[in-house]
RNA sequence: GCUCUUGUGGUGUAAUGGAUAGCAUACCGGUCUUCGAAACCUGUGGUUAGAGUUCAAAUCUCUACAAGAGCACCA
């Protein structure tokens, strides 16, 4: 049971019966939400400041009317008014009785259906099959999962889509990389790379494997193919190391060989948005480079972007924007409502562009989102690890896993806003304490399990969950409730806002309300949760607990965490 | 130069436009004869600056300042 929903709906009620006019948008203003400060009541809305405003009123006109009309529903105990228009609820206790049987039932507590069976594509990680996976992708590749995973659980279809580009200049300096390699172990020389060549002993692997096949190297697109296929294969690996499946991939160069681009471009040229021109050399960038080329250019200005957009350079190829409108309308192509696309803070300039893309081929009833992940900090030994992309000394997320577990990275990666900073101290992920927050959270299901372990063991017996037992709560355990209900809105604003970090603060809360409240135990002996003389409180006590550890576990595996039952 | 992101206690950060800005760390002082102290409690301290919108601004708009990223082609 969402309590705050359905109060918020009986309040709308309320109203509309008294104000036909109201209209959607003003109804979605109507919140009602626990106040911050509980003294204020167990519930508060704005309903009263919302009103006055739509019809002409003053507060004090209505507020009587209105009040009188929420004191006759019967789940409110009292019903006040406060100063700049607030109106707050107390709610009848057993009403707490009610959501506390509903968080007991309810398997999949919290997790209501939100998307309705949208199809969503998300897109993320999409990182270049020219080797493992690095630190660079990991954020991303987390949030990417979690995200999915978030909206799975609240209806929507979604599909995880990883976008690999096999075309282009970086496949060739891949191939000839390879080829190098090829060359110096077959005919045992020692050539050295060259400037943009991937390092990374992993190609010299790929290339033994190309000699065991008797590759032919004059056979250059399958060759490619080849390559492109083995780096795949070790960036799946990493994927499966972290806990992530995708559902598909899709190749860049198989757009291509579809036609799409073709496509594309003859709709945008029917609706006279494509023409031949040279663009503006970059301001404040002095390039002595530059110089102007007659191009097939997109006028992405029409639809938002600051600039319009090559799509065909002079040479006749196409740019890889080019290819990236096609992929979009391809998403579109295949059915998908919402696109989200999760990029890393330095692609920040390309969302205008796409977004344009996907306008101008007339699809603006598509829901259309990129999350920006910014960069990972890493620190080792309280200093900031530098990498470079030209020497290739990323820090790859294979090394990271053997030092710490997949867990504990995914938790810390999501420990912060996406578009925030993020620093990762791998001295903290090891850390067995409080200043660990996985291990905070984890130590509270640990010790409930305890708990529950302890009763068994006092050979106690656990009684059906009743009203009597209910009434045997004081405000310590009606206060961990009150927490409890806040889960369902939790998870509909991780939802809305795209952020699974409100999970994550959540359960670090939810825990620490657990630890303090067990902790009262060691102050007052009738504050702890076994009591051998009442064995009803106990049971009640072990049951809203339970329902404590039920909801971590729910957060948990959110984010694809496994709860520690004993630590 | 232009665009985007971010400015919250000393430090790291949270907060669908809501009331006394939450948490951690650091610092101060307390709590184990115990259902697990891997924990808890008390105290100090904060929205970069200025204007605007609003009944109400950390949140929205504008300006300034600061940090980071991006800005033909390449991906």
């Amino acid at each position: 049971m969402d309590i705050y929903n359905k109060v918020r709906d009986a309040i709308i009620d309320v109203v509309t019966q008294r104000y036909n006019q109201l209209d959607i948008k003003t109804l979605n203003l109507i919140t009602c939400e626990q106040p911050k400060n509980l003294k204020f009541g167990d519930l508060s809305t704005n309903i009263l400041m919302i009103l006055k405003n739509i019809i002409n009123e003053d507060i004090n006109d209505i507020k009587d009317l209105i009040i009188v009309d929420l004191k006759a529903i019967s789940i409110f105990e009292r019903v006040t008014y406060v100063k700049p228009g607030f109106i707050n609820f107390i709610l009848n206790k057993n009403i707490w009785y009610e959501v506390l049987c509903s968080i007991i039932k309810d398997k999949n507590y919290g997790l209501k259906n939100l998307g309705s069976n949208r199809k969503v594509n998300l897109e993320f990680i999409s990182a270049n099959p020219t080797g493992p996976l690095h630190i660079g992708h990991l954020r991303g590749a987390v949030f990417g999962d979690v995200l999915s995973r978030l909206m799975t659980k609240t209806g929507f279809k979604v599909t995880k889509e990883y976008y690999v580009n096999d075309l282009g200049n970086q496949i060739e300096n891949l191939f000839q990389t390879v080829k190098i390699h090829i060359e110096n172990t077959v005919s045992n020389t020692n050539k050295a790379l060259k400037e943009g060549m991937y390092p990374g002993d992993y190609l010299k692997d790929i290339a033994l494997q190309l000699i065991k096949e008797n590759i032919d190297l004059s056979n250059k697109i399958q060759v490619k193919e080849s390559i492109v296929e083995k780096t795949l294969d070790l960036i799946k690996k990493d994927l499966s190391k972290l806990g992530i499946v995708f559902d598909s991939f899709i190749s860049e160069k198989v757009i291509h060989e579809q036609g799409l681009l073709n496509k594309v471009l003859n709709i945008l040229d029917k609706k006279n948005l494509i023409y031949e021109g040279t663009l503006e050399a970059p301001r404040g960038k002095k390039d002595i480079n530059w110089k102007p080329e007659n191009q097939l250019i997109f006028k992405s200005s029409n639809f938002g972007d600051s600039v319009d957009r090559a799509i065909k350079k002079n040479n006749g190829e196409w740019t890889y924007f080019a290819s990236d409108i096609a992929y979009h309308y391809n998403k579109v192509e295949r059915g998908f409502e919402e696109i989200i696309n999760i990029w890393g803070a330095d692609h920040a300039g390309y969302i205008k562009r796409v977004d344009a893309s996907i306008k101008a081929l007339g699809n603006n009833h598509i829901k259309f989102n990129v999350k920006l992940c910014q960069i990972v900090n890493l620190l080792e030994n309280n200093k900031s690890v530098k990498m470079s992309k030209r020497s290739g000394n990323f820090i790859l997320i294979n090394e990271i896993l053997k030092k710490i577990d997949k867990d504990v990275v995914r938790f810390f990666m999501l420990i912060r806003k996406n578009d925030a900073h993020l620093d990762f101290d791998m001295k903290k992920c090891l850390d067995e304490s409080k200043e660990n927050p996985i291990f905070y959270i984890q130590y509270a299901i640990a010790r409930v399990n305890s708990l529950n372990k302890f009763f068994k063991e006092k050979k106690l017996e656990f009684v059906d969950f009743n009203q009597k037992l209910f009434d045997k709560f004081n405000e310590n355990e009606i206060d961990l409730l009150k927490i409890l209900s806040l889960w369902p809105k939790i998870i509909e604003n991780s939802v809305i806002h795209k952020e699974p970090h409100r999970v994550v603060y959540y359960l670090i809360d939810l825990a620490g309300s657990f630890h303090n409240y067990w902790s009262k135990g060691n102050l007052d002996s009738n504050l702890r949760v076994i009591n051998e003389t009442d064995i009803e409180l106990t049971v009640a006590r072990l049951t809203l607990l339970n329902c404590i550890s039920k909801v971590i576990k729910l957060g948990l595996d959110i984010l694809a965490i496994k709860p520690v039952e004993k630590m």
